[in-house]
DNA sequence: CTCATTTTACACTGAACAGTTTACTTTTCA
DNA sequence: TGAAAAGTAAACTGTTCAGTGTAAAATGAG
C-alpha cells in the first residue's frame, strides 16, 4: 500500500516543487502566495502544507536543492606540458558557461530575492559557494609554482577573473538587462578574459 | 502666512524623505509599512499621504532624487602629453570612489529592491545611467586616436574595466558580503585594474 | 469490498497593510 | 484675536495572505 501511495505523494510533491521553482522566478517569493502556488501546481493548498509546513521551508528546500545540483564541479587540473592559454581558456569557459546558464541564473534570482534583506544569512550561504571557485585558485597556484605565472596574491587574480566573468555573463543577465549569451559570445568573452589575464601574469 | 508655513511643511516632508530613505534601505520597500514609516518620521500617517499620495510615488521620488544627486560627473579629459598610467588611474579611481560610496550603494539597494521583479522598468532607468559611463569611453577613444592605445571595440574595454570595478567595489558591498573599502584598498584595486588594462591595450 | 492513506474543497482565523475619514489641535500671520 | 493652513490621532474599510481545521472524496492494497 505504501509503495504506490508514496508514488502518488511524490508526484504531488514534485508538482509543488516544479511550480514553486517557476513561480518564484517569475513573481518572486513574496509575489507568490501559497494559494496561487497551489493552483499553479494543480494541487490543493492543504497538500502544499502537508509537504512543506511553512513557506520558508519550501524556499529553503528549493534553494539548497538547486545549489547542490549546481555543484557540478568545474575542474581543470594544471598541466605542465600544455600551453597556459588553452588550459585557462577551458577553465574560464567552463565558469562562463556555468554562470550564464539559465539554471544558475534562476537559482541566483530566487536566492537574491529571498536574501536581499537578510544579508547575514546570505553571507553564510555564499561561503559555501566560494568552495566551488577554488579550482581556478588551485590552477593559478600550480602555474605560479611551475614558474609560468607571476603574481603576488592568487586571491586577487581570482577576484579579477571572477569580476570579468560575472560582469559580462552574470549580472546583466540576472537583472534581465541583457539577453542570453550565444555560444560565440561566450567564446569571445572567454578569449578576451584569458588574453587580458595572461598578458599581465604570464612570465 | 505661506512663507513660514511652507517651512514647517518642508521640514515634515524632509523628515518623511529622510525616514523613508533609511527605512527602505534597512527593511526594503515592501518591508516598510506606511504606518511604520510615519512613526519613524515622527509624523502622522496622514501627513505622509498629504505629501505623497501613494507609496509608489514616494518610492519613485526617492529613487529619482538620489539618481540625480548621484550624477556628479566623473570627468577626465584625455591629455596627449601626460602618461596614460596617471590619467587612467585618476579616471578609474573616480569611478571606484563613486561606486563604493555609501550614497551610491544605498541608491542601488533601493532601486534593486524595487525593480527586481520589474525588469522592463529597470531597463529604462539603467539606460540613463549608461550616459554617465561615457567619460571613460571618450578617454579610450581619444587614446586610440592618438595611437597610444590599441583595441578593436572600445565598448568591450569599457565593459571589462567596469566589470573589474564593480566586481570588487560594488557587488560585494551591495549585498553586504564585504565591508566598506578603505582608501588604501581603493588605491590598490585601482592600480591593479590600470596595470591589467594598460598591459594589454597600451601600444 | 474494505481499510488506510492521501488529497481535496472550503471555510475560517488572525495579522498586516494601503489608503480614507473624521473630529480635534497646533502653528502662523494678518 | 481669529481665520487659514497644516498636522495629529485613532478608528475604519477592504484586501491580501499565511496557516489551520475538518469533513468528504479519491486512491490503491489486500
Amino acid at each position: 500500500m505504501t509503495e504506490t501511495t508514496r508514488k502518488r505523494s511524490d508526484k504531488k510533491r514534485e508538482a509543488i516543487i516544479q511550480a514553486a521553482t517557476q513561480a518564484f522566478q517569475e513573481f518572486g517569493v513574496n509575489g507568490t502566495s501559497m494559494d496561487k502556488l497551489a493552483e499553479l501546481a494543480q494541487v490543493s493548498k492543504r497538500t502544499v502544507y502537508n509537504h512543506f509546513s511553512k513557506k520558508e521551508e519550501l524556499v529553503m528546500h528549493l534553494i539548497k536543492e538547486q545549489w547542490k545540483s549546481a555543484l557540478v564541479n568545474i575542474g581543470v587540473e594544471y598541466q605542465h606540458d600544455l600551453p597556459l592559454n588553452a588550459q585557462l581558456e577551458e577553465l574560464v569557459f567552463q565558469e562562463v558557461t556555468f554562470m550564464c546558464s539559465e539554471g544558475h541564473l534562476e537559482l541566483a534570482r530566487v536566492a537574491i530575492g529571498h536574501f536581499f534583506y537578510e544579508p547575514e544569512k546570505l553571507k553564510d550561504e555564499v561561503a559555501q559557494l566560494k568552495a566551488q571557485e577554488s579550482s581556478l585558485h588551485r590552477w593559478l597556484k600550480a602555474g605560479k609554482a611551475d614558474g609560468r605565472l607571476v603574481f603576488d596574491d592568487p586571491e586577487q587574480v581570482v577576484n579579477e577573473i571572477d569580476s570579468l566573468i560575472k560582469g559580462q555573463c552574470f549580472w546583466p543577465q540576472l537583472f534581465k538587462i541583457e539577453d542570453t549569451i550565444s555560444e560565440d559570445d561566450k567564446r569571445r568573452i572567454t578569449q578576451n578574459i584569458v588574453a587580458l589575464v595572461l598578458c599581465r601574469y604570464a612570465s
